[in-house]
RNA sequence: GACCCCGUAGCUCAGUGGUAGAGCAUCUGACUUUUAAUCAGAGGGCCGCAGGUUCGAUCCCUGCCGGGGUCACCA
């Protein structure tokens, strides 16, 4: 860092800019699309010109704003009688000699004030500073008269100028003490587009992420202490398998061959229980060419685990241990939370329903034993809209999504699926022609699904070649045959029961988010048309 | 992929077949404990893009682009 003394117009706070650089004044050069940019880029010019560096390496931060709020006392301010704090300016009130500015830090926001005839330069050089700036402050923290805890500045340091004007949020306290916001920035499409401004001027999305963040560790330290290992598997796939799902395909060069994102990490975990390990999962992203909507990003986060030597009824109550514990870390409550406000009690233990129960109660029929054009029938009586050579799984799998998922609001688990929906879930032990398998489905969204995971390499490979059979007849969401999996269950899989649980809508519960933009950081979105990309 | 809704100033939004308004933000001035600071003044817009109808389109029609929603597919 330069030492102070260059230029004697620039004090104590203000790092020294290096004139053995030449700055170009952009502001005379550049078009640009408002007058606002073109303001910034001329007073970050004169702040150059005046000696002032408005990108320096580093501040001495010491305080957050919640320590200082938090920790303040009128009878004894003497703990924060030097306190140096950082941030973003996002409000700032000039009154002519004396300026209230408020920052806000990771933590939250704090107000500051300035008096000119105390700084009288920095004081000028604050006439140079905008809402959206990034400033260090060093100062004593006093009471203002009308009851706010504030910094009185003793020192300025610009950290960063801001070139773009930000969407200036106003907040206001009605009686009872509640925020009223105004001129939220709300614009759906510029907030995902633009989320460091979203972040920065809605402080509920970045509440939103931190629980997301939280309940990630949460799950993490869950597995854990059970002593399972996390592990990585490949993304970059020769066979796509683990999920009825079309995949994103891409290229090797090096080997000139076609490779798969993965759409699901499950054939290469259960591969790592043949290997020895006897619990092993992973938190990571899979990729599917399919829809986008409110529960539905061509990338999502998932989490699988395996464990040997256990079958999907223990999974079903690991299951709600997981969820119970985790809710009560990242929530405070054993509770989840819909979009419109709804808090769903996470009590054990769930509610269990047969599949076929389920659509049964829903139709007034049982179903257990109808054919395939039964069944179309069925669907064509409660007018679901389905192709006439769709399988029979795919059937049942339509009464239930159209006729029971809608009013799974309070936790249950959706039992004992017909085999042919699950190629990759053991046969259950009372009845071959169901699996072993759980859904648990909350506030109407599918967010876990498990079974006794098969291990008999002649029905995995039956089963296989029926998915091949349903995908030569023009289902192309069908499984490929993973031959070499099959080798790996002829060398043999223990007993294993296995569970994912999609990681975004879990955390849609956990915040009450209506759509699963809103719990991912950079949701996919069209890419914009600028004038440098229409050119390329 | 189908249908419905939306696109006006940096942000949030009004509005009309006769080429535009508000609040905040910005700029100028006043103001040394303000807080949606206040007061006085000013600037800022290819009204998403391209066609069409019209003497005249931001408004009506068509297409396109982008977004949101519903459905379909999926988790």
């Amino acid at each position: 860092m330069q030492s102070i003394g260059i230029d004697t117009s620039v004090v104590g706070g203000w790092y020294i800019c290096d004139h053995r650089r030449n700055y170009t004044d952009t502001s005379m050069t550049r078009q640009f699309d408002n007058d606002q940019i073109r303001r910034r880029y001329e007073e970050l010019h004169e702040l150059r010109m005046r000696g002032v560096e408005p990108y320096p390496y580093s501040f001495d931060q010491r305080h957050t704003s919640q320590q200082i709020l938090s920790g303040y006392r009128d009878e004894d301010p003497s703990p924060f009688s030097s306190v140096s704090v950082a941030g973003r300016i996002m409000a700032m009130r000039r009154m002519g000699k004396a300026t209230f500015f408020h920052i806000q830090d990771a933590a939250g926001k704090i107000q500051c004030y300035m008096k000119a005839d105390e700084l009288p330069q920095e004081y000028e050089m604050l006439r140079l500073l905008d809402i959206g700036d990034i400033v260090g402050i060093r100062g004593f923290v006093f009471r203002t008269r009308t009851g706010e805890i504030t910094i009185h500045v003793q020192q300025l340091t610009l950290l960063c100028k801001c070139l773009h004007p930000l969407p200036v949020v106003k907040e206001e306290r009605d009686e009872q003490g509640n925020i009223i916001l105004h001129d939220a920035f709300s614009d759906k499409e510029q907030r995902y587009r633009r989320r460091y401004i979203d972040l920065i001027v809605n402080p509920h999305v970045r509440r939103t992420f931190i629980v997301r963040s939280r309940m990630i560790s949460a799950i993490r330290s869950y597995l854990d202490s059970h002593g399972w290992l996390e592990v990585e598997t490949p993304v970059l796939q020769p066979i796509y398998g683990g999920a009825t799902a079309r995949p994103f395909v891409t290229h090797l060069n090096a080997l000139d061959i076609p490779l798969y994102l993965r759409i699901a990490d499950e054939l290469y975990l259960k591969r790592l229980i043949v290997g020895g390990f006897e619990g092993v999962y992973e938190i990571s992203k899979n990729f599917r060419n399919e829809g986008i909507d409110r529960m539905h990003n061509p990338e999502f986060t998932a989490l699988e685990l395996y464990v040997a030597y256990r079958d999907y009824q223990w999974m079903m109550s690991l299951t709600e241990d997981l969820l119970v514990s985790v809710a009560e870390q990242v929530r405070g409550e054993a509770s989840l939370l819909k979009s419109d406000g709804t808090v769903i009690p996470l009590v054990r233990p769930f509610r269990r329903i047969r599949l076929l129960d389920a659509i049964a109660d829903a139709v007034g029929e049982a179903v257990d034993n109808l054919s395939e054009s039964q069944l179309f029938a069925l669907c064509k009586k409660h007018k679901i809209d389905i192709a006439p050579t769709a399988s029979k799984a795919k059937l049942i799998d339509e009464l239930f999504t159209a006729l029971v998922q809608p009013h799974l609001v309070e936790p249950t688990f959706v039992l004992d699926h017909p085999v042919e929906m699950s190629p990759l879930a053991k046969r259950h032990r009372d009845n071959p022609a169901l699996a072993e398998r759980f859904e648990l489905y909350v506030g109407g969204m599918e967010i876990a699904n498990a079974f006794s995971e098969l291990n008999d390499p002649q029905d995995q490979r039956e089963r296989f070649e029926h998915q091949a059979r349903l995908r030569a007849s023009g289902d192309d969401e069908a499984m490929v045959i993973d031959e070499d999996f099959i080798t790996a269950l002829e060398v043999g899989m223990p007993p294993t029961a296995g569970l994912g649980i999609g990681i975004d809508r879990l955390a849609m519960l956990m915040t009450g988010a209506p759509s699963i933009r809103d719990v991912i950081f950079f949701p996919l979105m069209r890419p914009e048309q600028t004038p440098s990309t229409v050119e390329s």
